[in-house]
DNA sequence: CAAGTAGACTAACGGTTGTTAGTTTTTGTT
DNA sequence: AACAAAAACTAACAACCGTTAGTCTACTTG
């Protein structure tokens, strides 16, 4: 009980080959010859294969939504949340590189769960465009297009899982650290 | 002759599918109706459905490739060159959104022409490392850790096309210079 | 106007897809 | 050892896939 159910072993399986392919390319029988058994079995497990995609995608999206909740809840300044938020997806990356692809690309084939999706990534969005703004307003942060910073930081955030793979000497900590270094205080030499 | 011939509207139209489903989601039968024509009538056009995506990603990673090249050859400082590299992926990804995602997402779909794919990006990729590590040495930029400005940017620039068809009232050279002052000079106010 | 051709069509192919039904094997409990 | 439940299996389904063959039609060109 304590080590992976068959369950949670095809769920994983699943995020790493929906990773390398793209949902559609990979089929049951891909997944199932990847735990060494048929593909009829599955579904003593699963229900579907988009069922599959919604273990995938749905549990990270509400672990992002709910820490993100968390941290603009509270009564740090703007700069300690945006270094709270370069952290939880550094973490997240690193422990969920595979789900995080599904997570990014492969939603839209949710078809009856997208709008719960959408729901959790407007609400992540909206909280992080609020940390935001409220930096520029108590003067924290330099007077730029909001939505300009909020795309530029969620971008390099989404993209880590592809990043995080190929260099495993680097440990999150430091990763956060030199994160919060470029994205916050930029490149330029002063 | 008109200026759009049938073999580029089915490229044009394939790459919005690719873009909206993913390549394999895709069929050709997917791709005729778009036209409102009959799958079979394809094929007096392209060779076959990977052709359609090789047409799609590859004339776009040449020309990334090739206009890095001349950005890396010039003798402008490392911080133009940053400038300049901005610029080129707001007026592709403005131009090309659709491209774009097969481009970041599609491309182990090209089997045959995947190595060709991977020397560009590497190709493109090294300049702009070379870039990045010219401006550290000759210390127009901080000194941070490289490849993590690498990546940040990069992630940034290649996740425009995402954004860029939501915001259609901004132009492309103001939003190049809002990219550039977050990506280079940070956002914290000092 | 004749003829060639580019580009559309219908029909069908062999293979693959997600999934179900029915059956056998393995596992855990008494 | 007996037995129920869990989980594996084989076989097959109807639908769909990329692609080919063969045909028809409309336009260009001599």
């Amino acid at each position: 009980m304590n080590t992976k159910t068959r369950k949670d072993q095809i769920i994983k399986i699943s995020a790493k080959l929906f990773k390398e392919k793209g949902y559609s390319a990979v089929t049951m029988r891909d997944i199932a010859k990847a735990l060494d058994m048929k593909a009829a079995s599955l579904y003593n497990h699963i229900a579907s294969k988009q069922d599959i995609l919604k273990y995938v995608i749905i549990s990270i999206a509400e672990e992002f939504t709910n820490a993100m909740n968390t941290i603009h809840a509270s009564s740090e300044s703007s700069i300690h949340k945006l270094h709270q938020i370069i952290s939880l997806h550094v973490n997240i990356a690193y422990t969920n590189p595979y789900e995080m692809a599904s997570l990014n690309n492969h939603w839209m084939h949710l078809e009856k769960d997208v709008a719960h999706y959408l729901e959790l990534r407007d609400s992540y969005e909206d909280n992080f465009r609020s940390i935001i703004k409220s930096g520029i307003a108590s003067g924290e942060l330099s007077n730029a297009n909001s939505e300009v910073v909020l795309f530029s930081i969620l971008s390099t955030l989404r993209n880590l899982y592809l990043w995080i793979p190929k260099k495993e000497e680097v440990d999150p900590d430091e990763l956060s650290k030199n994160l919060s270094q470029t994205l916050i205080h930029g490149i330029i030499n002063k």
